[in-house]
DNA sequence: TTCATATAGTACCATTTTAGTTCTATTTAA
DNA sequence: TTAAATAGAACTAAAATGGTACTATATGAA
């Protein structure tokens, strides 16, 4: 699976709508733009505020709208404030925490991989996710691995 | 989270304890050199050998070793052996089947992501798991995103 | 002032997924 | 014949997920 949430899918839309609306937005009028109930926008939107990717206000006209421009939002930290931190194996997020960690020949590669794509989605704002794209190239992780002086070229 | 289940961090460990040995491995022996319990470590196994990264043989003597050499498991392999095809959202696996299909304006780019990333597990073979690197560096997701023509540059 | 609108925060519940175990059947070498 | 070993299925407990409900609070406007 290795996948998203529902939740997280969600979050995305919804910050995709307030992205199109230059004023606050109510949880209502996003929940009718994305076609998604209406308490499950609710929590999203306090999820997202917590998180500090949304402003809310609160009152009567109150609503949600982007703490930061699109293009300064990324993929991580929308995963992040969703799902908390990304982390693809569960000690790669608490250093030397595991039981098996002294027999365990595999968690750092699986940490390094773990770390390569965190920071690869960092580098896709809600921008990109708006705006659909032709092709997407393959990251040579592998490649990575072997040689990381190669980093420098490839940025 | 996007992040493995513990089984399949278990599936990695017993796969790279199977690479070290060059005669057939029982569960029992695998249990014990990587201090996981046996029933969980026969599990796995049967589901290793049903996806067909390890050989089994059964009766007495009988065990499990790697199908094919570390060098040709990839990571990519592993999770699908074990948590089913990567997909980071639900509607990337199936085209063209969700409600908010008409609505979604992001799914596209999700797609592509979730593209990026296994081609890239793909790349990482169980060798590369086993041994500890130096530095992962970053796969530039997003200059792949805005400009899929550099892909030649990057294999 | 009052009230409708709207967010904040918490708690809750049903469902699904996950992790791990157990049991029976079958195979095979000694 | 028997012990060792995998095959396969079923089962259970615990955790995560998705969604809802409820109370409290803030604010603009009649």
């Amino acid at each position: 699976m290795l996948k998203m949430s529902k939740l997280t899918d969600y979050g995305t839309l919804v910050l995709a709508q307030l992205a199109k609306e230059s004023k606050l937005s109510s949880a209502h009028k996003v929940a009718r733009a994305t076609h998604l109930g209406q308490p499950t926008v609710s929590k999203l939107l306090k999820t997202l505020a917590h998180a500090g990717l949304v402003i809310s206000e609160r009152g009567a006209q109150g609503g949600y709208t982007l703490a930061r421009p699109a293009i300064e939002i990324s993929a991580a930290e929308i995963i992040d404030a969703l799902e908390g931190p990304v982390a693809i194996t569960e000690c790669s997020s608490i250093k030397g925490h595991c039981d098996l960690q002294s027999n365990c020949q595999v968690a750092t590669a699986w940490q390094k991989i773990n770390f390569g794509i965190r920071r690869a989605l960092s580098e896709v704002s809600l921008v990109d996710l708006q705006t659909p794209v032709e092709l997407l190239a393959t990251p040579n992780l592998k490649a990575y691995l072997a040689s990381p002086t190669n980093l420098k070229g490839q940025q």
